[in-house]
DNA sequence: TTAGATTCTGGTAACGATTCCATTGAGGAA
DNA sequence: TTCCTCAATGGAATCGTTACCAGAATCTAA
């Protein structure tokens, strides 16, 4: 297979028959250049089919056009429908995305950052395993380029941050469960070390400070959006007497996690147990219809950070965009008691 | 914000007192190292804590290390899957992936293949739009970089590729439905211009052609694998004298159309009429247990595209290799008729 | 007509790394 | 001692582009 070299700009020069500068000066727009130069130049470029070479323009302007996106895992249809919408606004504005995934590992995580600082990315969008991880802060600040967080909160670092309001939505739908007769009410999610996971406990707190119902601290299990996490403490809290009457699921893995559990149990949703799930999935509206649940608009997550980065690298100051979430109460969370 | 400048070789060999090309030398690996600069090199630069640019090597070496991966929609389940694995790969062996969606448009596709040659990526693996379009054999001919074919058959590309078997898994699930007496079966699926929609089409017509039977060509729909088209074309059908008794589901998006047209007529799924979806999706053993399926193992595509890329990356032939699909019989293709 | 400004162009130095080439000095063989 | 080899190092060219600087040509104004 015979390889012709790539066209540089030295090529288009010498076929002109003009120097170096005058080509650059043509492509890039410079003002001073005359018709008959430019007519010249463009045509030989034309000629001979040249294509600027990103790399050699990055080392030269200090502008990768990159986007680095870390995220724990893009299988996650939610994260999947953030990368999308992020990398369509991205692209429109002429930047590319570099997908790196962290696989809930924070050691992986870190190598990840660093490595998108050696390719010199022009900014990152991504969604830490967790804020107190001993690295976090000495890696990001050594970063040298804007930073937006996905729904993380990490105090002293001056990036930008799609935050989204989960205490809303959680509140509204604990309020709703406790309204339908529920007390024993389990909560299974991630972490507290992340944001989303505090910001959904203050609204399921919320709602039974305003019911003025103790909280069911031992039915709360936070530490891990996986389904097997979520498996095992969903078994756990079933086996107790009495056994709650309705779980909340924070996520997509989680909620797999809880109803699997039900099913070796024989529990019939919204009959015998009740369900709210945390976020939706692909298919959520043909499989599963009937379980209630605490929306948030996965392309709004990604558009806005896009604006975001775009935004700091433009010269503004980085900021936090909020997104909303909806409860819908559906049968998976009624005619339990 | 006080932002220092990065630290340069430049820099290492002045803390040093010694040549750049010295530095070069040590940090490369060269052996014509005496023990004494490589010592003094390295403490220098464990001092300033200089990390290599890796862009100006890529322009230096002709390699970036970079790989570009172009589909349709990473909001698909089944290709975020193998986007995932596909990372993980190229990761562990120092590549960083860029993500593209083609958002179905061979316009998009084009271009996006030729920003990712302006990159100067060192491989591309890619899900085309359209294996006919007439810009597609061009546009990758001028790669200058090894392509890896995600379940597309495109002739004259000298391109490595992932296919998978999909006759085996249909042909089967399509004899299991004859078996059960099923003779009207509706095929809905995306345009034959794809690999995957014609291999499919053959799994199925040789289950009909062993069978003795004539194919039913008039419950054929190939024309996209979005859920729209899927159930435009399953109301039409279903509205059909005699009705289809069965369908078969080309991909989540297709299935996801079938199911709402059941919905909207109130036809229960393995009762009234029998379903296979062709691809499983997240949650699919949680909310989906009773439905027939032919299944591929979207980490082992991933992986699989990684290695192939590598392999020719490392100077190996292109070449082919074959998943296998898998055909569970399930409740929605059972005691239907 | 001439001084000064303006337009246009070519040459060259960067960006940050690698690699070839030439030079030096030490060591071995005759 | 002399010649040769080879390890070790510094200097310079190079990757493809942009931007600065200087000089030539043209134009404007007095």
């Amino acid at each position: 297979m015979v390889v012709e070299a790539p066209i540089t700009i030295r090529d288009v020069a010498a076929r002109a028959g003009v120097a170096l500068s005058s080509v650059s000066r043509v492509l890039s727009g410079h003002p001073d250049v005359s018709a008959t130069m430019r007519a010249k130049v463009e045509e030989a470029a034309a000629e001979l089919g040249y294509e600027p070479d990103l790399l050699a323009q990055s080392l030269r302007s200090g502008a990768t056009r990159t986007i680095g996106f870390i995220i724990r895992d893009i299988a996650n249809p939610l994260f999947a429908v953030v990368a999308r919408a992020c990398e369509q606004e991205l692209r429109r504005n002429g930047y590319s995305l570099i997908l790196m995934n962290s696989d809930g590992s924070v050691e992986t995580e870190s190598k990840n950052f660093a490595l998108l600082r050696r390719r010199r990315v022009d900014g990152v969008i991504a969604s830490l395993v967790a804020e107190d991880s001993p690295y976090v802060k000495k890696t990001i600040l050594s970063l040298r380029a804007p930073l937006v967080l996905l729904d993380r909160d990490v105090k002293g670092l001056n990036a930008s941050a799609v935050i989204t309001d989960h205490a809303l939505g959680v509140k509204a739908a604990t309020k709703h469960l406790i309204d339908s007769g529920h007390r024993d009410i389990a909560f299974i999610s991630g972490a507290a070390n992340v944001y989303t996971t505090r910001n959904r406990i203050k609204g399921f707190s919320e709602a039974f400070a305003d019911a003025g119902i103790p909280l069911p601290e031992k039915l709360i299990a936070l530490g891990g959006f996986d389904a097997e996490y979520a498996l095992i403490h969903a078994r756990h809290f079933l086996l107790k007497n009495p056994r709650p009457t309705a779980f909340v699921a924070g996520g997509i893995g989680s909620t797999a996690g809880v109803v699997r559990a039900f099913n070796e149990m024989n529990l019939t949703i919204g009959k015998e147990v009740a369900l709210v799930a945390l976020d939706e999935w692909p298919l959520f509206d043909v499989f599963a219809t009937d379980v209630s649940s605490v929306y948030r608009d996965p392309e709004a997550m990604g558009s806005e950070a896009a604006h975001l980065i775009l935004e700091v690298l433009n010269g503004n100051e980085p900021r936090e965009s909020v997104i909303a979430t909806k409860f819908t109460a559906r049968a998976s969370s009624q005619g339990v008691l």
